[in-house]
DNA sequence: CAGCGAAAAAATATCGAGATTTTGTGTTGA
DNA sequence: TCAACACAAAATCTCGATATTTTTTCGCTG
């Protein structure tokens, strides 16, 4: 079932619980926006939305508590987490700082097995990149989980349990805001380029070179983020 | 209620609900090793000794698995998360990374509500090591919580919300291997001593030489627990 | 119109019963 | 002796009823 620090077993196995369900079906959904930030959660309600009864439904919202994608408040139920520039500013930072490491650590003790891994979810994101050009219906969520296993490959090589746990769960949170603000506003750039910069620096076992492509490309979002409109932030204030 | 990032609400405020009260219990009796690692956690048997009903348990429980001090399979229940050196020098490790990067910022930040914060903070630990010193009863409880209050002032004009917040996990998971480590051995060394050198440091603003005391201090204990027998951890094998 | 209090409606938190799953024990056969 | 199976006991998970809390609505007063 549940071991925080293993990277998303929740993702790997089929749900044995109820409450695994839900729990990733309401992340799912609040990630992709389907209930925007600042919602109140009302279990009376969404306990029928998602099948299930109240208690487990209690459940899920905890563990999303956890993830930082809910808040709650005793006895006044939960909503959706607010978000914020200062919020995705910092998520950015943090997520540079501790990817930067993870990527040092990988190109320092990474094996073979390892780099190719890493050439593969290359591989496939570069695929969904394409599929993206051509709008093909899905594409976009095709694009987010190689995305997301393309960034857990280039660092699947660090030892550290807690570094990659932690990377996890700002990968999430900057995934929700990367899913809210492209929806608005799409941001040219080449993001195929600066995998590949990546991709090759890191097989160069250039850590320096490697971590600063890296840092530069994460930074990169957040440059773009903060062109939105102030109005973009305003309905996830924090109640 | 809960707010993951916000740093341990639970401590600041009475609880408002029995999920609550039952998970701040718990979470100590854990870390104090009254529950030792590996354990079995059943809820039939601990909904009666913390005298809540067993949905209300659960649910502790479940914060407790976010908290990595807790282990859950599905329909197989829950037991203490187990304890290894590996373990233990990934925690100290990723903390080390984390708080140097934190103590950087705050010295870069922080003001003299800062400055006063930490100071109080470092003289009311003195205190207790005074009491350590003298074997008062109930000093070891009173040093752990003003050793938590001191690191916690000494990071807390670090803006980054996540920082703090991961920093306050692992905080809490190398409270508990002190806490098993110290009962088998007391480990010789001028704690004041390093207190000291880095308030100076800190209240100097001297970044470079702050974050490599900190440092030092926090690998400083990894080495000790180094030295424990092997068997030490046996008892704390992953199942 | 604004503020207050009371009552009604809605929602939350908790508990324990019941269905389901897991674990432990005993028996049998090779 | 060991492995496989059956069954009983223990434990887990889920649901919905109920007590409690919060929110909303309504009426009254200044």
């Amino acid at each position: 079932m549940i071991d925080a620090t293993v990277s998303d077993p929740l993702e790997a196995d089929e749900p044995k619980t109820l409450v695994e369900a839900a729990y990733k079906r309401l992340r799912r959904d609040i990630i992709e926006g389907m209930h925007p930030p600042g919602e109140k959660l009302r279990v009376e309600h969404l306990k029928e939305q998602y099948d299930v009864g109240a208690g487990t439904l209690r459940e899920a919202l905890l563990l999303l508590v956890t993830d930082a994608l809910v808040v709650g408040q005793g006895q006044r139920g939960f909503r959706v987490a607010p978000i914020s520039l200062a919020d995705f500013e910092d998520i950015t930072r943090t997520r540079v700082l501790l990817e930067t490491e993870a990527l040092r650590q990988a190109i320092a003790r990474g094996n073979e097995e390892w780099e190719a891994g890493l050439v593969g979810a290359f591989h496939r994101l570069s695929r969904a990149e394409q599929k993206l050009a051509e709008h093909d219906p899905g594409a976009t969520e095709d694009w987010e989980k190689r995305n997301r296993a393309f960034h857990e490959a280039l660092i699947a090589a660090c030892p550290s349990r807690w570094i990659r746990h932690f990377q996890h769960i700002l990968y999430q949170q900057s995934e929700r805001y990367r899913r809210i603000s492209l929806f608005r506003q799409p941001i040219p750039r080449d993001i195929h380029a600066e995998h590949q910069a990546l991709v090759d620096a890191t097989l160069a076992r250039d850590a320096t070179r490697a971590t600063s492509i890296l840092s530069e490309h994460i930074l990169r979002t957040l440059d773009a983020v903060k062109q939105m409109p102030q109005d973009f932030f305003a309905r996830g204030k924090r109640p």
